[in-house]
DNA sequence: ACAAATTCGAGAGCACTGCTCTTGACTCGA
DNA sequence: TCGAGTCAAGAGCAGTGCTCTCGAATTTGT
């Protein structure tokens, strides 16, 4: 039973779960609350490789070997932070994304935000885009948290096509029948009505804007446009029109 | 003067060099490429992470600290890989390239070229773009070399402007004067002559290409548009027609 | 209220890692 | 030929993830 509990809170669906009764629970769910802001602390300052749990364990005044009575192994420890990483940044998108009403502007917002949560984070950012880890398989959690950012942007897209404001810059080709149909599970689980010619741009720009952002992290803009503030103003203008967002 | 030819062999300017006179220094430089053959075979199989330096020497029956002779530390021998990967991968497109005449024929080329590349090879991929490592700064010799693949979707665009057919698929905003000169000094370099404006989406373009090479290796497309060949297509189709590669 | 079940931290220990230093043998060029 | 330069090897240091065991503390069931 505890183990589900732990499980539940490494993986950060603390808030769905009752308070806890007893003081052991009490004091677990503050261990393992501490243990991932070390741990946080620590990624943000070396980067995903250099996490130790010996150095974890050492700064919270324990021994290593107590960690894992919360955190089975490494692995599940960095899923845990990949999971805050990915609501933490899905809800600085949205967050950016609602303080405007129109939905160009809010497409904007979005890049812009996330733009400026991989600048804060820039850790954590290469924990969700940069180096898969080797063998990791990413659980269902994780899927849902990582959705929210193409989420906003299909959602800016979709409110700006029943406004009647969402047209083609240029004719597209034809999108061939499977793409249709996997775009069009995408498009009636987040922006049903939407024809498939605007959800398939939405995702060449969704993809854009994180090789943008990508790059910028990783340094290849060195020697061209860095710093990138203008050209990334300029690329999510010049998105923001290929989508349609006119 | 050996320590030199040792960091010319680490950095694989190795063709440079005159042929070895001394019996050691043939023996240096095969090892040397030993070494590297056999760390990036593991790096193929476990991933920059699983690279150990001790695994390399034991896989070719010496001790571990005589690997240091020719690798002055870890970084090392993975800057070495780097560059190598770099000069892999700006080969491949470059050859994919030139298999066509047509302007808009080597644009599609470079890009199913890059990302052909990057799905045979997706540990070296991850070493280029993946989350950097912290701490690294990339020697001179790497930025050269990761500058073949854009200066081949830049050649394509140059070619097909000197042609005549480029051609703008929708009016751009103006750019800024630091994004113009920016711009223009890569220009100047790689495809003199050409407006700012068609610089700008080709830039926009190549982060869109490796954000969305990057989506594929990183298993973010699982869900959507994966298997990725038909959505790539298309959105390459579309970037060709953004860059205005009619 | 008391015993059983569970959970906990601590410690020892294993098999690794990158890296340094020393030692003795080897090769090469003057 | 002989000294300078180069080499592989070994021991060793400090660190890592992880497992196991062992008492102590706590929770739970009766």
């Amino acid at each position: 039973m505890l183990s589900n509990l732990c499980t539940d809170l490494a993986t950060g669906r603390l808030s769905r779960m009752p308070a806890h009764r007893t003081a052991r629970e009490r004091a677990r769910a503050e261990l393992t609350a501490a243990i991932k802001d070390e741990a946080r602390r620590q990624c943000g300052e070396r980067g995903a490789d250099g996490l130790s749990l010996r150095a974890v364990a050492r700064e919270l005044g324990m021994v290593s070997s107590a960690l894992y009575r919360y955190f089975p192994s490494r692995d599940d420890l960095l899923t845990a932070l990949i999971i805050d990483a990915y609501n933490d940044m899905g809800a600085a998108v949205e967050q950016a994304a609602e303080q405007h009403e129109h939905p160009r502007e809010r497409w904007r917002g979005a890049c812009h935000g996330l733009r400026t949560w991989a600048r804060t984070h820039p850790h954590e950012y290469s924990l969700l885009y940069g180096t898969p880890i080797p063998g990791y398989q990413a659980p269902q959690d994780t899927v849902s948290a990582a959705r929210r950012v193409p989420a906003v942007l299909l959602a800016a897209v979709s409110d700006g096509w029943k406004a009647g404001e969402v047209e083609a810059p240029f004719a597209a080709p034809e999108l061939s029948p499977l793409l249709r149909e996997q775009i069009g599970v995408v498009g009636t689980a987040l922006a049903p009505g939407v024809p498939e010619e605007v959800l398939a741009r939405t995702m060449i720009a969704w993809s854009q804007l994180f090789g943008m952002v990508g790059f910028e992290r990783t340094g290849h803009f060195v020697g061209s446009v860095d710093p990138a503030d203008e050209f990334f103003t300029y690329a999510v203008e010049q998105m923001t029109l290929f989508v349609g967002l006119s």
